[in-house]
RNA sequence: GGUACCUUAGCUCAGUUGGUAGAGCAAUGGACUGAAAAUCCAUGUGUCCCUGGUUCGAACCCUGGAGGUACCA
């Protein structure tokens, strides 16, 4: 029989959690988390993170298992998560994966091109030059290290020309090998040796902002405000680029008053599911359920699908 | 009850001598292959409180009404 991974995705505060847990249980499988904030331990609060009675009803992988200070990179983690699927797999024929991050579960799904590593120090060398030169040295140097890409970019997507930290990538994978970026794109395609079921849970806009705002209300009450200065001296690091964490930071300095970044963290936050749901709605395959949905019914689709595939 | 002021986008408000309207915020759509809870691009959504009138033409002027705020009773 073939294995399956039923993979739970939607926007923030629509209840994957609560969901990926029933169906682990129902399934009588385990979870892994496609989280880019839930990894770090230093982030409780802010990423909400399943409780502790939540993580007892069912085992999860990728929570708190990372520090902010580790370098950890969506490569990393599709390596780790396909390690993962491998072992679930050996014993069971369902896994479960639940997660806000797009590109991390596409890290899981599709997979990436492969690239060589990039020095740090290239890497800290574009965004200095970035810094002092301006967008327009980006540009300029991907024309000059990948000129078809930049045409490419330029007649198909112009918009990226615009955005600093895509460009930063393609440069610094031009200048750390010497090789074009679009030359590592398009390679074969990697096989995966599960079917995914893609289960999207969305609710009427009102209605999710609502959960949204009451979440973080409960996060601030749970300690927010203590755990974003815990690492408030870290604030430079990539995890703590982070709703819930910036605008605090801003408090701390004393720049904002503290109502005020709470009300920042809100509409971020609505801001965030938003790009969730862009994302989530370009995604092929998706069967999109209200949030409030009983377990039944998605089993019932999820099994449907699972007799429909051909062996 | 009287007097004054107010009523325009989801909110706060601007609107020239009368030519059917625009700012900020909020919001919406989109892009995105190792920072992705990041980063970037695009977009004004309207019974101008209602009614009748003056006028070629009314958010604007006039009549009457409704609601609100302040002060006086």
């Amino acid at each position: 029989m073939s294995k399956f991974l039923i993979v739970v995705v939607g926007p923030t505060a629509i209840g994957k959690t609560a969901l990926s847990i029933k169906l682990a249980n129902h399934f009588k499988t385990e979870i892994i988390s496609c989280d880019s904030r839930q990894f770090f331990k230093e982030m409780k609060i802010g990423t909400a993170v399943p409780s502790d009675e939540e993580l007892a009803s069912a085992e999860h992988h990728f929570i708190q298992n990372k520090s902010i200070f580790e370098n950890y990179t969506v490569g990393d983690f599709e390596k780790e998560a396909l390690l993962k699927t491998d072992s679930l797999f050996e014993a069971n024929d369902f896994a479960i994966l639940v997660g806000g991050s797009g590109l991390y579960v596409n890290a899981v799904l599709q997979g990436f091109d492969t690239f060589p590593e990039i020095d740090s120090e290239i890497r800290a060398e574009v965004q200095h030059s970035y810094e002092t030169l301006g967008l327009q040295y980006l540009q300029e140097k991907l024309e000059e290290t990948d000129p078809d890409y930049y045409s490419f970019i330029l007649q198909d997507n112009p918009q990226t020309l615009q955005n600093p930290q895509r460009l930063m990538r393609f440069v610094e994978v031009g200048l750390g090998t010497k090789k074009p970026y679009s030359s590592f794109l398009n390679q074969e395609k990697k096989q995966r040796n599960f079917t995914p079921i893609i289960i999207g849970l969305d609710a009427e806009r009102a209605v999710l902002y609502d959960r949204i705002n009451l979440r973080v209300d409960q996060m601030i009450a749970d300690g927010l405000v203590e755990e974003a200065k815990g690492v408030y001296e870290n604030r430079n690091l990539n995890a703590l680029q982070t709703v819930g964490y910036r605008e605090l930071f801003d408090y701390f300095d004393g720049s904002i008053t503290l109502d005020f970044a709470i009300e920042e963290i809100k509409k971020n936050t609505r801001r965030f599911a938003k790009r969730q749901l862009t994302w989530f709605r370009r995604t092929e395959n998706v069967t999109w359920f209200d949030y409030e949905t009983s377990l039944s019914t998605i089993v019932e689709t999820i099994n449907f699908k699972i007799n429909s595939q051909p062996n």
